[in-house]
DNA sequence: AATGAATGAGCCTTCATTCAT
DNA sequence: TATGAATGAAGGCTCATTCAT
């Protein structure tokens, strides 16, 4: 089944982000992703056999074409920490402004699912991971004297928990670039001497 | 006539509350809300005709319900910035954490729900009013010589994203009340001299 | 759900036995029964959720409706063993030969279906009383010098398994009333001096 | 051709017959089949279009397997009745006890279908059959006096209505062997000095 | 006011059957 | 011959909504 056809598989998961993009996760039916795809709906069914199968595939996805973008590891091993902070800092500026395909609302209602289901380990990691990335930035920055931030840990937590209010809003009633980017700016002047 | 259908009508949200809270906003049914209330089908009909227009009636109860404890007009003008403050924090810690009867999740799907069919002012209201709210306490507080805070707009905004963020966290994966406690006593160090 | 309606219940039971009689148990849908039935498809549901549960109830019935035919403990004890056996081997003709209505086929797909998915007790007892009752009927004719059956246990069982052969003939192929009397007089005729 | 397609045929007939042994005969797809002869969807269709045509297939190459196993038409000819009769017992009790691979339930299931249809000669004929056999070798065993049979004709189709009785209880919930030689014993008793 | 039986639309899933390769 | 992707019909189940009582 694994191969049966990556393209046709790719495809779908193309239709599939669009369909949770504006409709989310738990109303998304297999009939909306058979009419995006233009399949048959037995056709689906041979490649996946639920919405919450093909949920997490659009999120691999879309996970998998954000790393893409950068090779992250060496450049974080190089680069200085004023440019590993401005690098983050995009990355979450087009994670929080991305309307089109945002997968934001659909994350965070399959969070939500999960959770009620006993499940609630998946969502989580993420915002782990862009903690812990922040931190180490943040820790640099310090040690190369090109930033001054008391505690590093507390100020990228605040700073996620800002960002991560972003997305929601920006999902939920818009955010303008302008609004996120003032805010981005506050966020970094912190510990930046401008 | 009036009188006995206003107290069924407050029964049905009180119940319906329960019911968005635990299955947020989308997947709630008639039948979910019937059962909860245990009345016929046909029953809850005279009183709501969608579980939208029910759904609309729980989130105004549920504000009002946080409004009502406390006369905030008057309180607002007599007490010390500080105390304003300290109650401000108080309230958004509440609604992190409030989780048996959180509405966050199903909030964020009817704002989203709304976004797509066109509507999207709904939801932004609140979050600008405690904007406003807890810019004119940053603003009080510098006039008193309280806080120490350059840019109280900025500084609002940006720590009502930050508790937005948590709220969207708290939904999704949970967040313990010592983390809430952290982060919040963290914003407020930008500005308080402890 | 069981007082629902009974009369109504009784009404699903009637009109599925027929179903059931002519289609068998398998291929038997929720839909025949709602086409035979004249209902809806959601109405079907309020009273029974599978092919399964009401078939059940239709056996039940139909064996309800053969025991009232006669009060058999009081018969029992009073009547001379010739009369027991005639009225024992009328009601197995009846078994066999009721055409129109006979569930015989259905049973045995039931039989066989439930037998493959691990049950296999639901079909036995019914055979198995019977044997028994004609045992006793055979073991009373011997004391009143009625009839003269060397071995009751092996002679009961022995006729039970031709009456089951004719009962699964005549769902296969169809019997004659004809060719069910000359048996059932030739089993009889083992043991009763004619 | 023929020859790589006959053995092609044969194999997917050994296949089908598991199947329908297992499952009966209407709930058999051919799904079912494709995947016991790990053959394409569209190379069964080469071969066979529907479940009931490779049924009958599967029916007929189990019969010709049992007659494979004693060449009659000679062995009748020559044999004693009670050698006969031995080989005629022997070879009920196989097909009454042949669990793994019985095709009775669906034969049962296929003749019933059948008959509602319109169709119901292809099942009698095989009973039929086996009732003349068995009084051939009755009335042989009266002329060679090993048997005592008053009327070999009611005999004969007597004991037939048992083994079916048989067959039916075994494929619907189960017999063992020695209940079934248990029978058979009693059977024969009736014209066999012992 | 209130009930709950009944309806029918809509989505889910499986399968026989076809067809391009 | 043989494959297996694709289709669409059919049946299962649930739910919003109505209506007679």
């Amino acid at each position: 089944m694994s191969e049966k056809s990556d393209s046709k598989r790719k495809f779908i998961i193309e239709k599939a982000t669009e369909v949770f993009a504006s409709k989310g996760f738990r109303s998304v039916t297999m009939k909306d992703i058979v009419e995006a795809c233009q399949i048959s709906r037995g056709g689906l069914y041979l490649y996946y056999s639920s919405t919450e199968e093909i949920f997490k595939e659009v999120c691999q996805a879309a996970d998998e074409a954000d790393a893409d973008q950068k090779d992250i590891s060496e450049f974080l091993s190089n680069a200085k920490a004023s440019e590993l902070l401005l690098w983050f800092i995009k990355e979450q500026k087009k994670a929080i402004l991305k309307r089109k395909l945002s997968l934001t609302a659909a994350k965070y209602e399959y969070a939500f699912y999960k959770k009620q289901n006993g499940d609630s380990k998946e969502a989580k990691s993420e915002f782990d991971t862009a903690v812990k990335v922040l931190t180490n930035i943040l820790i640099r920055g310090n040690d190369d004297g090109e930033f001054d931030c008391m505690d590093p840990d507390a100020t990228a937590l605040s700073m996620m928990y800002a960002i991560e209010g972003m997305k929601a809003c920006g999902a939920s009633f818009g955010l303008s670039e302008k609004k996120v980017d003032g805010e981005l700016l506050y966020l970094m002047s912190q510990f930046v001497e401008s």
